[in-house]
DNA sequence: CATGCAAAGTGAACAGCGTTCTCGTTTAGG
DNA sequence: CCTAAACGAGAACGCTGTTCACTTTGCATG
């Protein structure tokens, strides 16, 4: 009890070293969070900041989830916008505040989803229950599931990945309740292309084709929400 | 003349530094490339490292432009390993050779294709004629090219891209011989989507959802397939 | 109420980093 | 031959992450 505002102390404490670390990201790239920028920033010793952190990777570890719970928000406020009956355009909604939010934040979105540190090594457990990533992926999952709720879904060839396919895909999605496998497969078809056409346009690897990327997204927005429903999508 | 010796002999230390350069990245990361161990390898002073490049970041800005030659060459090399007469056997060859590079150089995929070191400032100038990425990029385009002077590419929807996207293509894309509008769109679409699914592969993000990701890629593949020539395909 | 314990912060130190400067040596060309 | 450029060594500066010993502060329990 009354120890809370002890905890509460520590809390904003590390609330604002990380703060901090992410306007120095913001400002000059991934190379420039480095411990003693940040302990200048909140007027502390380089070493005081590993009464917080065990080291600076384990800071930008925190820091990265905490940009992944605001980017979770960002998409699932876009969803809430979108009046509830139409999957379709929430999923539109959603890649459109998915990308808009890349954008706003090229730098945060670089330490996100771009390549990890050790390239050899995966980040963190992917099995645990807050695992960040999945965070952003279950609302399209979601979504997805819906979708085909409502027999919007076009399945493409089934058979083709029956056999295949569904022994890589996880138990935990197996086992998952309204989950089936055309489901799970549309979804990782629509993740990874979405997340090629923004991360592609973030990372600056399209500029040297094309220059109006927003109408290039936007056409391809409507064009794969056309092959996942099969209907005629012309709406924006 | 006499010369040449000299100039080759500055060659080959060139050579061999980028690859010394290559080798830490292989073994410990991106951050692993530092000056100093470069020169500790090559058995020289670190300042000595600056009669052959101006700062780290052109040393390595060198090894990324060699490293997109090596890609380049790779896919080609699929390419030609399929003969002349369907440019969509040679496409998926082609993607196949992509990703499988990419696999086996997780690390130099990285730093060829991630985030750039400051996500403000764009790369290498996109304008001039050497501009690597572009240098795989085109393979595809040519193909695709190739697809439609065939009349084996189903446009989707000129319509709708017309307008819109027209203008913000870039200039020397228009002026191009055999250039059309649906090639471009149909090139764009195939790029960030096999982007998508092989970034996201190799920098893990996929992980938490998918176990065999190669059966995943080979639907995928298929699948852009059938949708960029409207055909049925189902050999591999 | 007092004592003890844990958290919080300081400052010095170490090794490694990129970069710059000065200096000597080697080599090519007029 | 001799001058000038190329090459390399070595020291130095300021930056980095991390560790360690030490002091101060605040909380809880005997």
């Amino acid at each position: 009890m009354a120890t809370n505002w002890r905890e509460k102390r520590r809390a904003s404490a590390v609330a604002e070293i990380k703060e901090v670390a992410r306007e120095l990201l913001v400002k000059g790239g991934p190379a420039a969070i480095s411990l003693r920028a940040i302990s200048r920033e909140v007027g502390m010793t380089p070493s005081a900041l590993y009464r917080y952190f065990p080291n600076l990777e384990a800071l930008v570890a925190g820091l990265r989830s905490d940009l992944f719970k605001e980017l979770g928000e960002a998409t699932t406020k876009a969803r809430d916008s979108v009046p509830d009956g139409d999957p379709l355009l929430r999923i539109m909604a959603m890649a459109r505040a998915f990308r808009a939010w890349g954008l706003d934040h090229r730098a945060e979105f670089g330490l996100m989803l771009g390549p990890p540190p050790q390239s050899g090594e995966d980040g963190p457990d992917p099995d645990e229950p807050d695992y960040a990533p999945a965070c952003v992926g279950v609302t399209f999952l979601a979504e997805i599931a819906e979708l085909e709720r409502r027999g919007g879904l076009r399945v493409p060839s089934v058979e083709l990945i029956e056999g295949r396919l569904a022994p890589g895909l996880r138990d935990y999605l197996d086992g998952q309740e309204g989950l089936d496998l055309p489901v799970v497969f549309a979804f990782l078809a629509v993740w990874a292309r979405l997340y090629g056409i923004i991360a592609m346009e973030i990372f600056g690897h399209m500029a040297w084709a094309v220059t109006d990327s927003g109408a290039l997204f936007e056409t391809e927005l409507i064009n794969f929400a056309q092959q996942l429903s099969g209907a005629e999508y012309s709406g924006s």
